[in-house]
DNA sequence: CTAAAACATAACCCTATGGTTATTAAAAAC
DNA sequence: GTTTTTAATAACCATAGGGTTATGTTTTAG
């Protein structure tokens, strides 16, 4: 079994940043699946799907093996939670500034333009 | 005041898929900054920098002010969220499925190979 | 044994991306 | 009023990315 033990951000979100490929990861929520069911709907060629498996792949969001002529395909969780971790862990700084700052809008009236603005 | 109000995931996660500009994110969890203290540490033109602003900015991820010959650069939650959320949503579809096949293994104690072939 | 199915790989095309230098605009400093 | 500073824009370059067709490999089906 091949485990990707370095998780590279840059190609995670890359691999992110293809609605196709995040078409795939939505289908995968629905448990595992081969190559072609993954391909199922999409309007390109099979390389094309192929291409795709390897940026995911290679981003280590996907584990893949080989059965018979099939590929099974399922998620690689640890990857997945990294990426939102990433996102998660600087959201709470980022949303403690966005709320002082609602919060001294509240506070001091002044989250509306003045009335003589207003309509 | 703009706002973006339609959050485009590929633009996001693209703008997410580089270093350079998560470095920037990161800063700016220390609360809102200039764009040449964004800048700072960076060893590239301005210009390069200026370009991974506006790619921030195309994906919401980012609120430009000019103050004077300034521009002050906030980060904007409500984009950050949804990416995260997006990530987080399906994770809990992942995990379960993970976790299953966790359980099953333990339950039937196949998580190690046979003890035949341990050394 | 031969044909079909499921995938991978190679070679190619076009556009997007990340960087550069040169130039410009506007505000601040002197 | 002239010079600096901050930032944006334009024009360019090289590489990466997403797509294609053509071809090959392996496994299953007939």
């Amino acid at each position: 079994m091949v485990i990707k033990n370095s998780i590279n951000l840059d190609d995670v979100f890359a691999a992110l940043a293809d609605s196709t490929r995040r078409g795939m990861l939505e289908r995968l929520s629905r448990g595992p699946a081969n190559i072609s069911t993954l391909a199922d709907g999409y309007a390109m060629s099979q390389p094309a799907i192929s291409k795709h498996m390897r940026v995911l792949e290679k981003a280590g969001l996907i584990h893949r093996e080989k059965q018979g002529r099939e590929v099974r395909v399922s998620v690689n969780t640890r990857t997945v939670e990294h990426a939102r971790d990433w996102i998660a862990y600087y959201t709470r700084f980022w949303k403690q500034q966005f709320d002082a700052v609602e919060q001294y809008l509240d506070q001091h009236n002044l989250k509306n333009p003045p009335t003589e603005e207003q309509p």
